[in-house]
DNA sequence: GGCACCGCTGCCGTTTTTTCAGGAAAAAA
């Protein structure tokens, strides 16, 4: 039995478990123990023969015994009774968002339902709604929970953490390669697209045979797609594919332009090149004598169309094109430029670091200040912080301060905005406060003029400073809010308002089309991470990367400001 | 069920509000 296969039979496990109301932390230990043997270097088998099967994490005696069983016989005892209990099918109804455990058990015993189409089938005639304890609404959530499940089904991208996690330890085998002379990664996520496919990687070489094999014998690669004298294609451990193409030195650059995209992008560029008289195709680049021509940088490519080098961030067709032909591409913000932290968390609410951890981490990187903004007292799940306990938090602040040089921690909030557009804290605790961040976590679902009304109503409080995560969007897990963007980056340019652009990787919120219009309209906004814990404080790279692809530059970016010229701003608005 | 750290145990995400239905599930960071 191959690791997938015994993860696969752990992970069914689990979810059998779950199903039956097992103990949340068995479920865990299963789901775990799954994980681990699936991303795991090596052969399970070995270990099991060299008795190390509990050296592998999550591992113990009890599921060290369904392992050992399973290598052994091919079968599972556990499992098997699990099965007779329950249908696994049904399984598939409960990762369905909006449809629990107990729902899906009640249908399934009332009606004799088990798979998603079966649950479809009987809520379409109206079977659910005659079954105590659901009604016609119940009936309704199922429905549209199934159905807005079916299309994120074919979604098969990651979060660009993700993303670009297995990426660089792809480059961290491969770039010792013999006979590699030149390695980048290319595609969508060379131009920080927050959702991403697969991996794309460009490699130069003169021994082209040599840097396949050593791509496809990596030791994250699990299974080899496809493989040619110039490319491969693997799928990783952690089921996600890459593609790698090989050329020449000379050729490099043009492979790379070629190979980040967007399609959109590179459609410009060909129109642009035709204009011109060359020749732009997925084959190569040739001149009007019908050469063709090399490029081994990607700059020397966009030379030859007559542009400006066009970072991969701007590569979307929203005009980048014109821009390069006219020079006047923007001057994109950088992670060098940003000078502190607007919206980080504490262990005062959820977060895991103290106040000085996370001051101290943020001086490491460099910065010159950064904002505690823990949550407020509404936001029970988050242990939002009391009147009481925020006034104590001031004044530890103060304190901290005062052993600090060159460095400043700034007093914060995290306040929710209430569904009326309200905000979590009275006017004489706000205005104690340096920056007031404001955000939208609850009653998601409000109707369109609703949830515009109540966040114009927050960017119209005085002391509002920032308006955080605006849409409250979570990447492949949760749809925006119905807000009106135009409205609230009109209503932020009239009160001065600054909108965040949330680093958080699955948050990236606003979203780079709405940085685009935040900047198109003047509006200032503020790159923050809203870390929990000092090693989110890199996440910082994602949201200017998302800030770049919205063409954002620096004069705009409310933390690029030193320290006095950030308490100047607050001040003057 | 695993694990860390001692003594056979306790910790591992938690708490309140909303929603649909009349108690219970889901959602929020």
């Amino acid at each position: 039995m191959k690791n997938d296969e015994v993860a696969a039979v752990l992970y069914d496990i689990s979810r059998l478990l779950e199903l039956e109301g097992e103990e949340a932390y068995r479920i865990r230990a299963y789901r775990k123990a799954s994980q681990s043997v699936e991303s795991l270097e090596g052969d399970i088998d070995e270990y099991y023969k060299e008795g190390r099967l509990r050296d592998i994490p999550g591992i113990g005696t009890s599921i060290g015994g369904v392992i050992e069983e399973l290598l052994r016989t091919g079968r599972s005892n556990l499992l098997e009774a699990l099965k007779k209990e329950t249908p696994l099918e049904l399984y598939e109804v409960i990762e369905v968002p909006g449809i629990g455990r107990k729902t899906a058990l009640k249908v399934h015993r009332a009606l004799g339902v088990t798979t998603i189409g079966e649950f479809r089938d009987a809520a379409r005639s109206h079977r659910i709604r005659r079954i105590k304890g659901l009604g016609d609404k119940a009936e309704k959530k199922i429905l549209d929970a199934i159905e807005r499940h079916r299309k994120s089904l074919g979604e098969t991208r990651v979060p660009i953490i993700r993303a670009t996690a297995v990426a660089s330890e792809i480059l961290g085998y491969f770039k010792d390669c013999e006979g590699l002379l030149r390695v980048d990664v290319a595609g969508s996520l060379r131009r920080h697209v927050p959702m991403v496919g697969d991996i794309d990687i460009v490699a130069a070489t003169d021994d082209p045979q040599e840097v396949v094999d050593c791509f496809c014998n990596m030791p994250i690669t699990r299974i080899v797609k496809d493989k040619g004298e110039h490319h491969a294609e693997i799928t990783t451990r952690y089921r996600m594919d890459a593609k790698l193409r090989i050329v020449s030195r000379e050729d490099f650059g043009l492979r790379l332009a070629l190979d980040t995209g967007s399609k959109a992008h590179l459609s410009e560029l060909e129109k642009r090149a035709a204009a011109r008289g060359d020749r732009l195709s997925r084959e190569g680049f040739y001149n009007a004598g019908g050469e063709k021509v090399k490029f081994p940088e990607e700059d020397g490519f966009y030379r030859a169309l007559g542009l400006e080098y066009v970072p991969p961030d701007l590569r979307e067709n929203r005009g980048e094109v014109d821009a390069a032909a006219k020079g006047t591409l923007p001057d994109l913000i950088t992670v060098e430029d940003m000078r502190g932290d607007l919206h980080v968390h504490t262990e005062w609410s959820d977060g895991a670091n103290s106040i000085q951890d996370m001051a101290m981490a943020a001086r490491a990187k460099g910065y010159e200040y950064i904002a505690i903004c823990d949550h407020s007292k509404s936001l029970h799940v988050a242990n939002g912080l009391s009147i009481e306990r925020l006034r104590d938090q001031m004044v530890e602040i103060d304190r901290l301060n005062d052993t600090l040089e060159n460095f400043t921690i700034f007093k914060g909030s995290e306040v929710d905005i209430m569904p009326d557009g309200s905000l979590d804290l009275p006017d004489d605790v706000l205005e104690d406060l340096d920056i007031v961040v404001g955000s939208v976590h609850t009653q998601l679902r409000q109707d369109p003029d609703v949830v515009t009304r109540r966040v114009l109503n927050a960017l119209e409080n005085e002391h509002l400073t920032i308006l955080a995560h605006p849409t409250s969007r979570i990447l492949g897990r949760r749809e925006p809010t119905a807000v009106d963007i135009d409205r609230v980056i009109e209503a932020a340019k009239e009160n001065r308002k600054v909108l965040e652009v949330n680093a958080y990787p699955d948050r990236l919120d606003l979203s780079d089309e709405h940085v685009k219009k935040a900047m198109d309209a003047g509006v200032m906004v503020s790159i923050d991470t809203d870390a929990h814990g000092i090693a989110e404080l890199d996440y910082i790279s994602f949201g200017v990367h998302n800030a770049r692809r919205g063409w954002a530059t620096k004069s705009r970016v409310l933390n690029t400001l030193s320290t006095g010229a950030l308490l100047e701003y607050i001040d003057r608005y």
